[in-house]
DNA sequence: TTGTATGCGTTATCAA
DNA sequence: TTGATAACGCATACAA
């Protein structure tokens, strides 16, 4: 059976009241019977059991995450991001996969909250503003990851993607190229359209025409991105350079220019978006813009604990994504 | 303030007892109770406390998980298919990363144990033969995934490495090569071990001498698949194909390889182990024993969930890898 | 078929 | 400084 703080009450001959008290550091108890509690506790083996603890002081100790999937290597960082911030500081992370159905992602979070967790993140939510209805039943703090949202519970922290798309495009200008593509995602919401919006804006302030031909669409995956690079080929002229709505897009849109027997660069370089590991993988490694993934992770769980704990905290962080010059761009050739 | 069958009962003007049996569906009560009882929990949207009930019952609905890492795309889908099945079950997922320490592996799971979950899975396991105390005191029952154990609480999923080994560098050798290299892993443990005995085995059925020289060490990585590589590229002679320990690896291998000019295949053959999505990101597409990684997520949380509601459940399971032929093998050219 | 009383392990309140 | 007692929300012997 397992050791209750009525056993090291029997045990050390006061009420499980002062066990209770001197377990928990109370001032209002002589520091010797405090000592002996805790030794024979400590002998005893005792474990507070946080089930109880919970009841009591509703307070579970414990995260919840929502993710789509975790075969995203975006995710995942995230995820671990999470994971340290919460371990370090006593929190458990209860996950979840919404497998991006918003449904789904309205009842996991229901869920969540009638397990009772402290607080919840959601990384790239599909449910958008019909948070804000349900979170004010559920009263419970909310931090939004890649996805924006304002309301009485709701926090975020996200990377600026139209900065982010402006930066990659800036740098294939800055290449010398004038034939930029753009190879979007049909899922990617809110964050493509950003993107994308950067795009335009790099464009613009380069007197660069927008091609209507070549901005296409995948589906954030390396297959979409496949596809749309062979659509991208039969265009006439040619885009000298490609702008991927992320990395797995741009892998997918690499293998099919190297099919295509195209050299990357000089023929064609392409851009991605992310910073996944995946991207050195192939060759040539990708260039890309870096989102601090990790770190958005590691921040969403820091704003989440202070608000928990009842610290200051912004209601909103903004990150700037970095570029990682690797190997598939070049100067048009 | 949150409803409780309190609010119920003084609602429906009974005893909370009652209000208890209708939600569960208990026999003893009068259908029209039943009906009009649940309408009202409707009404006031009850929702039950999953806490109060885990201190009541002991069982909290939760399973541990405790992986090294989500960085590794292997870990990533096992978890996926653990989610799934316990997500479909109405069990919730603490996830835990251990980041290959042993040590914290340990307190992880004692953690873990505390909190009351109602059983753990445990991926890629460091911790070896120094579970069994732990969990002889513990009293909670655990799934090996990938690594084995008996012991009274102790169950396993894991893949058949020697057999995943033997199959690849029998397709090797059926593919005509007869200088075979094996690029290890030093992080490996046991499933390297098994993978090169696998490998062993079908050179000896095939009458191939086993030369030291080829047989390198890389870190499981694709770093270290790359330095394995270039060391083996400066034996004399050269294998014409190679065996790696997993997919990381393999692309490491491949792009040392392509790097020296050499054409993948006819100048070598590469084949991985795992299956991983990533292999088919590169260019040529890598041929590789494909571990059942989300079945090994889901049996593990199937055994465990059986085992916690008392049906019968085999103890171990050993699942048989499949060869995924791509790009990266030929014959020798 | 329904209700009363009690307990799960902890913390909080109020007395002593 | 300590203890008795009552919650927290639910489940369950036992009684009615």
């Amino acid at each position: 059976m397992r050791v209750t703080i009525k056993d090291i009450a029997r045990a050390a001959g006061v009420s499980h009241t002062t066990v209770s008290r001197a377990l928990r550091d109370s001032e209002e108890i002589r520091p010797e019977t405090r000592a002996r509690i805790r030794a024979i506790a400590e002998a005893l083996g005792y474990r507070p059991n946080p089930v109880a603890r919970a009841l009591q002081g509703r307070r579970t100790q414990t995260l919840g995450v929502v993710v789509t999937r975790l075969s995203d290597p975006f995710h995942t960082e995230v995820v671990q991001g999470i994971e340290m911030v919460a371990q370090a500081r006593g929190y458990g992370v209860l996950l979840s996969l919404s497998h991006e159905d918003p449904e789904k992602e309205r009842s996991i979070v229901e869920l969540l909250a009638a397990k009772q967790v402290d607080g919840i993140i959601v990384a790239a939510s599909r449910l958008g503003s019909r948070y804000l209805p349900m979170l004010e039943a559920l009263q419970i703090p909310i931090v939004l990851i890649n996805s924006h949202q304002t309301g009485p519970y709701v926090y975020s922290v996200a990377t600026d993607n139209v900065h982010g798309g402006y930066l990659a495009t800036r740098y294939l200008i800055g290449l010398g190229h004038r034939a930029i593509a753009y190879i979007g995602s049909r899922r990617g919401g809110r964050s493509n359209q950003d993107r994308y919006r950067g795009y335009r804006q790099a464009l613009r302030e380069a007197g660069l025409p927008l091609r209507p031909e070549w901005v296409v669409k995948g589906d954030g995956r390396v297959e979409g991105g496949e596809a749309a690079m062979r659509r991208l080929l039969e265009t006439d002229p040619r885009p000298t350079a490609v702008f991927c709505y992320n990395d797995l897009t741009a892998i997918g849109a690499l293998k099919a220019a190297l099919r295509a027997g195209l050299r990357v660069p000089p023929d064609l370089s392409i851009i991605g978006f992310d910073g996944l590991e995946e991207g050195t993988y192939v060759t040539p490694m990708l260039t890309t813009v870096a989102q601090p993934r990790r770190q958005l992770g590691r921040l969403a769980a820091e704003m989440l604990l202070e608000i928990l704990e009842g610290r200051p905290s912004p209601k909103h962080i903004l990150l700037q994504g970095t570029l990682i010059e690797r190997e598939s761009c070049g100067p048009p050739g």
